[in-house]
DNA sequence: CTCAGTGCAAAAGCTTTGCATAATA
DNA sequence: TATTATGCAAAGCTTTTGCACTGAG
């Protein structure tokens, strides 16, 4: 894999943006920095990066794929319904589950993605 | 909420497919048994039946959203890598997050969807 | 009888692809 | 120099929407 000032870019933003940004936001932030790059060049990177594991994608809600850099990995999210808010928290649920879960015995964990969904305690207050 | 035969037909589907089915499957088998529905009530019926949480939108692979009815929702999915077979298991993933997850305890959990990835027995053995 | 729901067709997103050009190894 | 990656524009999918018509309550 070749490495292009495109690719480097991207992954820049990918890394800054902590894990919250979406195709069409990276393209927007890469446009800054480099006002001839392509769209097509985002999504066949976050493409090519994927693939290797380099960066990970997400799914907060369901009309966007958000992708974060793989060193910032390893942690899961509470998405607020109310504000959208997404919380960040650490939980090995992949050795809960290999050492719980019969159903997983035979099976080789590659990754887990937990997405919980609710009301933080301010949209909570709110409601009432 | 009206009931019409297009909704009834749509949430039997549903729970026929046992959880596995996107938005086009479910036009296809509808249109077997109701030829003149049209797609866009398939989308506003998922909708219509999301909302109230009668039914569940799950996210298997990257591409498409899947539904389950909410009788048979309550457990997790295993997808494998490999050949794409979805596993199902039960795992109590809320009570843990709440009981063990400084960051969710002011959180009011509503759902929590759990993805894991991976590759079963067979497709292990396929890649060595 | 009324208004929510439907079908159809058209539009709107998001993502992918073909092809000629540019740039890396 | 030999490929691989890029930019642009066009196509492809999935999902949404406008509008007149139908049917449930």
């Amino acid at each position: 894999m070749r490495v292009t000032s495109q690719r480097a870019l991207i992954l820049e933003i990918i890394r800054e943006g902590e894990g919250h940004l979406d195709a069409d936001e990276i393209y927007r932030r890469a446009r800054i920095r480099q006002s001839r790059i392509s769209l097509s060049t985002v999504y066949r990177t976050l493409k090519a990066l994927k693939e290797p594991g380099l960066i990970k994608e997400l799914h907060f809600d369901d009309t966007h794929r958000h992708y974060e850099a793989k060193s910032s990995a390893g942690h899961h999210h509470l998405v607020c319904l109310g504000c959208g808010k997404v919380t960040e928290f650490k939980y090995p649920f992949a050795q809960h589950v290999a050492s719980n879960v019969p159903e997983a015995r035979d099976f080789e964990i590659a990754d887990i993605e937990v997405r919980m969904t609710g009301y933080c305690s301010r949209c909570r207050r709110k409601k009432e």
